[in-house]
DNA sequence: CAAGAAAATCGACCGAAAGTCGAAAAAATG
DNA sequence: CATTTTTTCGACTTTCGGTCGATTTTCTTG
């Protein structure tokens, strides 16, 4: 009952490792359980297939994501800042990715868009009270925040994914987006420029 | 060389229909050879491999839906609906999807995006022509049109894709977010809300 | 038209990968 | 200690994409 917890988890740990740097689709279960020096039989009486592993990483991960951007809530940042800083928080870390995304490009979609799914509603609920909180101090002016946020996540996915390729100008025009989507002054955003490397 | 023409491009048929109803990730190679009444070889011998056959299969698919857009580059709709009959003339017909990408949902991610991307690119020349029309005309007042355009097809594509449920609230607010973007009048847009069902 | 070249077709075979299963070992239980 | 439950094992199965050399069909041309 024990021991049985410690093995999900080692396993959970070392295939988020190998689907981070060599991506899903590219990630055998048999060097998962090579990897882990377990036999087949074992991997697979704790996970019923290799997709669920995967939904399982992710949401090890992105529970970890969310804690990390709950606690910018009650940070000190200007609202701003601090939207951006929760955005940042789910996104991976450098060394996380280097060599793998830049290979996998279209072989890890399946991840992607599984792991872009969850970020959008776990975050949603989280922005919203920031966002709440700047239209209740005047700096946004707007109705339906999810949704608009819901948006302002999506042109964020699309735009700013790894093997896309992306411009000052989509830059410029992002932060235009998220302006106007929030209801907020120009240049409220003008930081957001300095952030993103392109 | 005539007889081979006449092979892929039935291939290319059938693989369509199979990829359509059935999705790309549940249909084999095998199925589709048994399909066409061909050996293994012979179909090995047109495409170096499925994926290739799916982009191709894509790249005939969009090239239809090219042809219908630009032709109403040169109807008498007002502009605002010139953008979105041109936008609709890339979604899937209604009985090319119904029953198969239902059940698909997840597995046809790589499809799925690979039909976002092409159709994003290949459509942005078309609606920056009409964009810039408008802007003449005085109904839209924005720069950067590509990159407007980019982000309200990411939004379009992301938000009203299958296997995603969308409310009221996220038409009304992807109305918002066109007029926002292209810099028009506010209900300039609002018939979009007819089109759409949801 | 005959003969050789080129194009098209065939299908057995291969290797990788996900997943199954019954049996055995280890651990908990009482 | 006996028995029940949990955990582990690894050979085996199936599915699938892809290869390859042999064979047939079609085209070319002297």
């Amino acid at each position: 009952m024990k021991k049985g917890e410690r093995r999900k988890f080692e396993l959970l740990q070392i295939a988020y490792k190998m689907f981070l740097t060599r991506g899903y689709e590219n990630t055998s279960v048999d060097e998962i359980i090579e990897a882990a020096g377990i036999a087949k039989g074992t991997f697979y009486y704790y996970f019923k297939s290799k997709e669920q592993l995967l939904e399982e990483v992710i949401g090890m991960m992105i529970e970890e994501e969310e804690q990390q951007a709950r606690l910018m809530l009650h940070s000190d940042q200007p609202i701003p800042q601090k939207i951006m800083a929760i955005m940042a928080a789910f996104r991976p870390t450098q060394d996380e990715q280097t060599i793998g995304d830049a290979l996998n490009q279209f072989e890890n979609i399946l991840m992607h868009e599984k792991i872009n799914r969850k970020i959008i509603d776990t975050i949603i609920p989280i922005l919203a009270e920031v966002v709440e909180a700047g239209v209740q101090e005047g700096i946004f002016c707007c109705d339906h925040i999810p949704e608009r946020l819901r948006i302002i996540l999506i042109v964020s996915n699309g735009l700013f994914d790894e093997h896309s390729h992306y411009s000052k100008d989509d830059i410029t025009v992002f932060v235009d987006l998220i302006e106007k989507m929030l209801g907020a002054k120009k240049g409220t955003m003008e930081f957001v420029k300095e952030l993103i490397r392109y």
